[in-house]
DNA sequence: GTCTATAGAAAGATAGAC
DNA sequence: GTCTATCTTTCTATAGAC
């Protein structure tokens, strides 16, 4: 048996990982199978030893996104909820972020090239969302049965960090990032952070 | 002369409709210039007439969105400043504007669409995206020195728009569009809209 | 499990008739 | 200006050797 299934798993993460990348930041219809297997060390045919088809991968790539981006995230231990969000707002709309200088989140880079795609990867999408939903949430003084201001949050950054990358001009990109950044800020003034008790 | 330049903008016209409508629906690159010019009522040779290749009409039908939604701007004769922001934050983070029951806005539906595309696209949607800014800014009470809300309050809308595409939970969909407008309205109170003088 | 080779389909763009 | 026919490229997916 010349290939462990330990050596199997670790092609399968080092595959997800160019996937991850390699979507997020070509969209789907302009990554081949050749691009991502190369940036994988591998070629096309051992694709489908993984995988069953493209779809398949661009869904199991956003799930992936979540325990990647992990480390990412502000230090939970340390600090309180308030500065939690706040440097969760500053990492996530930040220059860095939309440049890929920093690992890119798929909810902002697939916004819209999710929207067309099968359902396994709308409903990957939706889990990751949920996710960082629920941890913003969380951290916020909210009386759910009357406003929940965590949506129009995560809508905001979703729709910043879209946008950045989408205009064309660096000045308004920053504008636009800056008022984001403040008016998030606000909202979890408004609306704020639970205490740390 | 059996075609007049008239009928020759009429054509242009229509494939222009079509190609607006049908790359918001589904992306630039699941869109075939093929159905484009059959959903125009032409065929696939008459194109390259009108347009010099597939992206050049990308770029066009982002702009040509612009003349195309000014009748579904609420009325600015009448009403409030208040009145009309409140208007437009209902019908854009609304169910009919996702379900595309209303034309959609090229903004929030090719949000990364177009961030991979030609530099001619992501001007097209620069210019739609300030003049829609601009639109909002001109009717609010801000003091641009210190901190400018309208840019956070378009990404909010073309965040919330473009997740209500993205979502397959229709429940999520409608609590996250709510948030998006309870928000959009807390923002142009605290930032208040210009008073009718 | 991974490789090379290839089948088969799709779509952008052009040529030439009317 | 619009049509049909076609060239050409690209890419998904499979077959079969190692």
């Amino acid at each position: 048996m010349p290939y462990s299934s330990e050596h199997k798993q670790k092609s399968r993460e080092k595959i997800l990982d160019s996937a991850l990348k390699l979507f997020t930041h070509h969209g789907y219809d302009k990554v081949t199978i050749d691009q991502l297997m190369e940036h994988a060390g591998l070629t096309r045919g051992a694709f489908y030893a993984h995988f069953s088809n493209k779809s398949d991968i661009y869904a199991e790539s956003i799930l992936a996104a979540v325990t990647r981006s992990q480390s990412l995230l502000p230090d939970d231990t340390s600090g309180s909820n308030h500065d939690w969000l706040k440097e969760l707002f500053l990492s996530y709309l930040s220059h860095e972020h939309i440049n890929q200088q920093a690992p890119s989140c798929p909810l902002a880079f697939l916004a819209t090239d999710v929207a067309n795609r099968e359902p396994a990867a709308r409903k990957a999408y939706t889990d990751v969302y949920k996710q960082l939903n629920t941890l913003i949430k969380t951290k916020l003084m909210n009386d759910p049965s009357d406003y929940d201001s965590s949506f129009a949050i995560t809508a905001m950054m979703i729709g910043g960090v879209a946008l950045g990358r989408a205009l064309n001009e660096s000045e308004t990109v920053e504008r636009m990032l800056d008022s984001c950044r403040q008016t998030a800020l606000r909202l979890i003034d408004t609306n704020p952070a639970i205490p740390d008790s």
